[in-house]
DNA sequence: GATATACCGTCCGACACAGACGGTCCGTGT
DNA sequence: ACACGGACCGTCTGTGTCGGACGGTATATC
């Protein structure tokens, strides 16, 4: 039972043990995919890797099958829950950080123009994704993940009209050019 | 001359060495801290390994002084100059991800009251220092830094907005609960 | 019972991160 | 001139994260 420091894949793993009782890091891949990874993408390795890592700190309970597959079950110790517990109570003051390659590369001067199509052509079906899955919510359970969920769409709400916006400035330009070209000819 | 793989971390380096002409990490540090570290922050060790690590494989000269720190001056080469041009000009589709800490933390269960206090009275401030970047700005200069900004004072309004009415909420459930309060009596 | 396909688990090399540690320079006081 | 404090600057290390290759296991179909 060594300690680890808890990093935020942690409380993930913690957060998502909490409410499915227990899993196999199969299951925890596919509870990320439809819920948190929408906002905090991690990879699937570390899905395996990182609950082996709490459980050794003695954060979660590990039972290995015994059958083919031999897959192991996790489920959280006390330990483990009153680390998510009291990481939830405390609240955070750190900065979001919106790490956004396409931005990256406008600000070293990638084309804006193109670059906002390619970003609204992937942006517009995500905002679709997430308003069904605002549809298909009941009400039921934590208000957690539905107000996490609304965030998420008040965001890609605002890249789209961000997008949109540099679009059109572009495009004036255009516009000015071509109606000015008359007084060219 | 060993061949790395070029991550958004070497983007930034090489970015920021295009617009500078030549700089020691020390000052790549101070660059990032006051543009492109605002939405993608990076650690000022990264800003020491990694333009070695660039030099190493030909994208970087690097030149050392004689004097007492043996700082080294960093600068593009054509092969870097290249890798650059050709990462801006190609649009990306991937996906924006907002990494903020207060939201996994809400996603898990925590009080969202609390955490909307938390979150307002560091983003508030963030949002002033934005505003007052973009009012300093003289309109010369390439568009990237600029609409890249405009983007990010757009996110912290979003998340200002969205914070607030989360507040909102939980009150209402309170104000709720003091009107229905005389029936109790 | 052979084959295709989806399901599932592990491993590895490269990259990122935070922060400790220590050296260098410069201003100020004596 | 010299000492000293604080700002400036560079390196190193252990740990965490990443993406993807690789390979094994179950299930459906014929």
């Amino acid at each position: 039972m060594q300690d680890i420091q808890l990093t935020p894949t942690s409380y993930i793993v913690l957060g998502l043990l909490d409410r499915a009782r227990e899993a196999t890091p199969y299951e925890l891949n596919r509870l990320v995919d439809i819920s948190v990874g929408n906002f905090w993408s991690l990879p699937r390795s570390q899905l395996y890797a990182e609950p082996a890592r709490l459980a050794r700190a003695g954060y979660l309970s590990e039972e290995q099958e015994q059958s083919g597959r031999r897959r192991k079950r996790y489920a959280l110790t006390a330990r483990g829950s009153d680390a998510l517990r009291s990481w939830t109570e405390e609240p955070t003051y750190e900065y979001p950080e919106l790490r956004d390659p396409s931005l990256l590369k406008v600000f070293f001067g990638a084309d804006s123009q193109a670059m906002a199509e390619a970003q609204l052509s992937t942006l517009r079906p995500l905002l679709a994704r997430f308003e069904e899955m605002r549809a298909k919510d009941t009400g039921e359970g934590p208000d957690g993940p539905r107000q996490t969920l609304q965030v998420g769409i008040d965001h890609v709400e605002t890249s789209i009209r961000a997008w949109e916006r540099i679009a059109g400035e572009s495009s004036d330009i255009v516009e000015t050019a071509i109606e000015q070209a008359p007084a060219l000819l």
